[in-house]
DNA sequence: AGCATAAGCGGACTTTACCCCGCTTAGCGA
DNA sequence: TCGCTAAGCGGGGTAAAGTCCGCTTATGCT
């Protein structure tokens, strides 16, 4: 009869039907993007492929973004697993800078393997994704906390740090010829200028 | 008779309806903007109140967001006078280093007085406008030739550089909030870091 | 001045993301 | 087992960017 002390605290969880349908949507997004590429996952497609009305997709994923983001969500865990808790030095263990190199490098590597899923997710309402998206940012002020950077710097640099990483390499996964590219090169010489920036920032 | 020696050398000014009409154009978008705020500023609404038709618009300014760029044209081009010949060390004469500090202090300055359109400006389409839209990174790798960068990593770190720069702030003028503020803070901590990255950058 | 022609114009049309809201039904408690 | 109710569903509706194409007209040539 009481309210409960927390309030919501159990916020009813995820009807069957909405988890089913949550699967079939993902699946078809899935199917749709090897078959045909992003650009003709529209929701309306989506939904008819998937069987389901419109509405229902929007419910389910916010977003065309949102749908991408989805599909991007295990690989970014398994992603985000490695480098909280993986081995050094991408993981803990190393020092701080080779920590931040070994990052710039991965998250190169990751986003050139997943670059069709990666386009796709950037919501074009919102101009850069970066600050919620992905890890980077706190990930990058944790690892300038562990240095000599002066406490009021942290915040700064860790932003431009993120940017310097993310910025190059969105610009270059949108070129339109990267798109149609199944293993683009040029993934070297981003990863060498990450290493010889970060190693300028943190001398010694 | 003869075609002439450089096709096209001469493609035939602008015709004077047309100049006419983008004028008013442009005087309409600035009243709408200034009015009713950017997001008001649709396609629609901005050929009704020119009175021209939509197709106009469009030939004129290819996108909506080609309309704030035109608009914001008149003060980029000052903006890149006062880099290209004015008084350093923004202007030529001072240290590399020294004009990479001032431009980059001059750039957010610049991006906070003008945000609204700058916000406006952003191309819903394209994830980042650094490629083409401002002279950044030519400048800064003008800049980092004449220091004792490696040439192998030069476009490298000015893209690095760039990114580093106007990440931030395209996030930070990203903000709600921001778009309702005549006058922004936060302006300064900005500068400070884009200092410290600098100074980190090139030593010495 | 008269003409030929390509630039310019307009607005209906298409496409697509996203909203709305009445209907349906899963899941829970009695 | 039977209701109750809120979550879920569907798909028609809206808004806004961008495209198309037949008509109009400025402009340069003669």
């Amino acid at each position: 009869m009481n309210a409960p002390l927390v309030p919501f605290g159990k916020p009813r969880p995820e009807r069957a039907d909405a988890a089913r349908n949550r699967l079939i949507l993902l699946e078809a997004a899935r199917a749709m993007l090897a078959e045909h590429g992003a650009e003709k996952v529209t929701m309306d497609a989506l939904a008819e492929r998937a069987g389901v009305g419109k509405g229902t997709v929007f419910r389910r994923f916010g977003s065309r973004a949102g749908i991408f983001n989805a599909l991007l969500d295990d690989s970014e865990g398994r992603f985000q697993e490695q480098v909280l808790s993986g081995p050094p030095p991408l993981g803990p263990g190393a020092a701080p800078k080779q920590r931040l190199i070994a990052y710039g490098r991965a998250r190169i590597a990751y986003l050139f393997v997943h670059h069709t899923l990666v386009r796709a997710a950037l919501d074009r309402n919102r101009p850069a994704p970066m600050g919620e998206v992905s890890m980077t940012l706190p990930h990058f002020r944790m690892l300038l906390g562990r240095t000599d950077v002066p406490r009021r710097h942290l915040d700064g640099l860790a932003l431009q740090l993120t940017s310097a990483l993310e910025g190059p390499l969105m610009l270059y996964l949108s070129r339109e010829e990267i798109a149609r590219t199944p293993e683009p090169d040029a993934e070297d010489p981003l990863a060498d200028s990450w290493q010889e920036l970060v190693e300028r920032v943190l001398p010694g």
